[in-house]
RNA sequence: UCCUCAGUAGCUCAGUGGUAGAGCGGUCGACUGUUAAUCGACUGGUCGCAAGUUCGAAUCUUGCCUGGGGAGCCA
């Protein structure tokens, strides 16, 4: 840090890596604690920068002393500029000591409700305009940062054009889930024709819903760009109250012209190694108090996944290491289920001790656009399976013969003509071409160790609850 | 949506038919270069809501609401 001729502001994470003895700062944020001394006062300052805040030394020789420290209590915000110190206490390198202090506003601590202790994630939830003052949801939310930046890092390295697809879409295609409905109607006056509403007289003059996913539009664009990403909102309106589960959640999803499944997986592998090397880097202080404090496993996962290739496994593969396993599963293993949740646990946490890619699942149990294998009992499909999380990934290659998707489309039951142009890129200029998509709050429930995926979005959307 | 557990002070919880409890927090005081400081005193309640059983209900019954965990669906 450079000496100012006038003191600067900093942020305190700046201050505690690289602050300087004898050297004059202003530092803003939120007080965490106050600990009152006979003749000075301990305040703890945190904003937002770092897990760590700044103690700063108050004395009652400045100016308005008793009055300022009055109005400071755990939550209140100040701006304070003092001198640089090393601190003859343990715990930290810095302190300040004041020179001059403003309390821009007071916390009632009859009122306040974050106290200097452990609270339950259930409580904050109730308080999710105050929770990411806390240690771990600041920490939640930087690595949740850092977790983004370097997604679009590594699609830009890689020269992938991110495109915006929309939020709005009238295409109710490949069932993910329930959708929500977009209307400009007065819903206690529908107008109705015929026994049903009129979505002639709507908006868009269709039912139009909120999407479950970009993919269908960035298969337009990848096959004009080659290699393209989205990173943004999704919805469900699926009724899942589950910790894995949210109504708003953010997807990312690549797809790439010219690309088969091999190189899809090598890619979704490449990816998470990339992002939890980003944050191991980057959020180091984060990343040891998740270890600590949430799940003592996380630094062990992040280095594993960073090292380690992943395993692949074919379904079938999959479903023979299940039956071998001597394991009794409450839901019977066969070829042609669907795996359920404790299947995938199993294969992820007891039997790899890693993630697993899974590829080429039984053709009746997948979408229509994903590509089918020869002798069509299977389709170019893969899951990643992480411990504890489940499926953070799944992705297929695309289905790119006309023909063929057109009868995909037919045997599902859905009409042709709905996707009329997402056949025509199959018609004009084809390529083989795959993609995936990635829960992006998983990935960071997957890092952080967060139990509930509740708590690594900072205003999640469930049923029943839009209150922050 | 289904299964299951829970809801009592601001928070975390104890209390299984007979006067509503603890720790933490908060307030006041003491002490102290402290680190979730420490010590003492004080403060604090529509026992989720509604009905029912009973002489009497936080406690038993029924319904509803809310939350957790698990399942389904998926990312």
């Amino acid at each position: 840090m450079t000496q100012p001729t006038q003191s600067s502001v900093f942020r305190i994470s700046q201050v505690l890596r690289s602050g300087e003895p004898d050297t004059t700062v202003i530092i803003r944020g939120w007080v965490r604690t106050k600990r009152e001394q006979k003749t000075f006062t301990f305040i703890e300052v945190n904003d937002g920068s770092s897990m760590a805040g700044l103690q700063v030394v108050v004395s009652d020789a400045i100016a308005g002393y008793a009055q300022s420290i009055k109005r400071i209590n755990t939550g209140a915000s100040v701006e304070i500029e003092g001198k640089l110190v090393p601190s003859p206490g343990k715990g930290q390198r810095l302190e300040m000591q004041a020179i001059a202090l403003v309390v821009h506003g007071e916390a009632d601590p009859e009122t306040y409700p974050l106290q200097k202790k452990r609270h339950s994630f259930e409580f904050l939830r109730d308080i999710g305009h105050l929770r990411s003052r806390t240690n771990t949801l600041s920490a939640v939310f930087r690595v949740r940062n850092a977790c983004a930046a370097a997604v679009h890092q590594f699609f830009q390295e890689r020269g992938f054009l991110w495109v915006h697809t929309p939020i709005l879409t009238a295409s109710d295609c490949e069932g993910a889930g329930e959708m929500f409905s977009v209307t400009r109607f007065d819903l206690n006056k529908l107008p109705i024709k015929e026994g049903k509403v009129d979505f002639g007289q709507d908006f868009f003059g269709k039912p139009t819903y909120l999407t479950v996913s970009g993919q269908l539009e960035a298969e337009i664009m990848a096959m004009a760009f080659s290699d393209v990403y989205t990173f943004g909102p999704t919805f469900r309106a699926e009724n899942s109250n589950t910790s894995r589960h949210l109504a708003e959640f953010w997807m990312v999803e690549p797809e790439m012209a010219f690309c088969d499944l091999k190189g899809d997986m090598d890619l979704a592998e490449a990816f998470l190694k990339y992002v939890f090397k980003h944050v191991m880097e980057n959020c180091q202080e984060d990343m040891e108090f998740f270890q600590q404090r949430i799940d003592d496993s996380v630094l062990d996962t992040a280095n594993n996944i960073i090292n380690s290739e992943f395993a692949r496994v074919t379904y079938t593969e999959a479903i023979d290491l299940l039956e071998k396993s001597n394991k009794s599963f409450e839901y019977p293993v066969a070829w042609g289920i669907d795996m359920q949740s404790e299947h995938e646990r199993w294969l992820a946490e007891e039997y790899f001790k890693k993630p697993v890619i899974v590829t080429n699942y039984p053709t009746g149990i997948k979408a229509f656009y994903m590509r089918l294998d020869d002798g069509g009992k299977t389709v170019s499909a893969m899951d990643i399976l992480a411990p504890k999380i489940g499926e953070i990934i799944g992705g297929s290659q695309r289905e790119e013969r006309l023909d063929v998707l057109e009868s995909r489309i037919r045997a599902q039951g859905l009409d042709p003509e709905i996707y009329w142009w997402y056949l025509d890129l199959r018609r004009y200029g084809t390529v083989p071409h795959a993609g995936f998509g990635l829960g992006f709050e998983r990935l960071v429930q997957f890092m952080t160790g967060m139990a509930n995926i509740r708590d690594v979005i900072p205003f999640p959307r469930t049923p029943m609850n839009v209150e922050f």
